[in-house]
DNA sequence: GTCTATAAAGCGATAGAC
DNA sequence: GTCTATCGCTTTATAGAC
């Protein structure tokens, strides 16, 4: 349950703004009894993080090409509806771009990873010929991504009529030849 | 030079993870001093925030339509070389999507408003046969801002090849009709 | 208008009992 | 494995001298 807490505090906060004290008492236990399984407010992080990402990679694993894309769409859709896990990943994408944060090493790496796989995820397609002629695979990997990451944005403040997997589909439908 | 040291802060801490202490020693002046002028931490981060938009909203103060978007991109493509300024709005963007944040009803407003306006110049091209047909107004906003916000964090984190620039001046020629 | 000094509270982390 | 108690530090904000 202490993960669970962690997760629903750092949701709420962000990192730099949670306590070990609120997160004890999500938990029921006081701050040492998390300090015995978690030494360190970071390391708890670590954890949370490292357990949400194996969702979306089990996910994505075996797929390819156009396949592959709608597979992160998939994970987008799913997510819509949980404020937390977006609430999570925003507020920690941006306050862990200072070089300091104890995941910044993590965020690096992952916008690192998402951006290889979508951009491969876009030459195979193009291979495939289920691309659109002049479709440059990496920037339409850029494209993708920031549109995930500035429509959860959209999300959290209630802006906007369209939702973020409607947007998402219809950019992802442009850029192929046909939706399966 | 107060409002400075505390733009400069805020920008690479955010906001709950800045001190008046750290904000004092980079006017050169003590906590005191500066409590003075600015009683309260919020109160500073908000004047931080309204001196900033006021250069925005001289940029695109009688602009319309295609004209008004381009003046959009004019002032990412500005704003591309400052990275505290990009740290500042992605941080606080963020963290201040919590409904309890200081900053939090300042960017509900700045979203509503920029959505607004956004999709009025859309609109506004529309009706002057300059948007390619087929394309909803606030589909094309909520796109055009979300592509801002994300591409942001891509540039934070130095991944990807191509610009913020490059890439909303993409999208943006996709949809209108000529480029001027 | 700026300072020194300090109040009052919260923080992460640890020691040691049970 | 979880607790009570506490250390040492940092935080925002204020009181009062100059």
């Amino acid at each position: 349950m202490i993960l669970a807490s962690a997760f629903e505090v750092f949701s709420k906060n962000g990192y730099l703004n949670s306590s070990m004290a609120e997160i004890a008492r999500g938990a029921e236990m006081t701050v040492p009894g998390i300090t015995n399984h978690f030494p360190t407010k970071a390391q708890l992080l670590e954890e949370v993080l490292k357990e949400r990402d194996l969702d979306a990679n089990n996910h994505l694993l075996g797929r390819h090409g156009a396949d592959l894309l709608r597979g992160v769409l998939n994970i987008v859709s799913r997510d819509e509806a949980e404020d937390n896990l977006t609430q999570l990943f925003a507020i920690l994408s941006a306050e862990a771009s200072v070089a300091d944060h104890p995941a910044h090493q993590y965020f690096t790496q992952r916008y690192e990873v998402v951006l290889e796989n979508v951009t491969r995820g876009f030459a195979e397609a193009a291979k495939e010929g289920q691309l659109r002629t002049g479709v440059d695979p990496e920037a339409a990997a850029q494209f993708l991504i920031a549109l995930s990451d500035g429509l959860q944005l959209q999300r959290l403040y209630r802006v906007g009529k369209h939702s973020q997997t409607e947007l998402m589909r219809t950019f992802l439908d442009n850029q192929l030849i046909d939706a399966p």
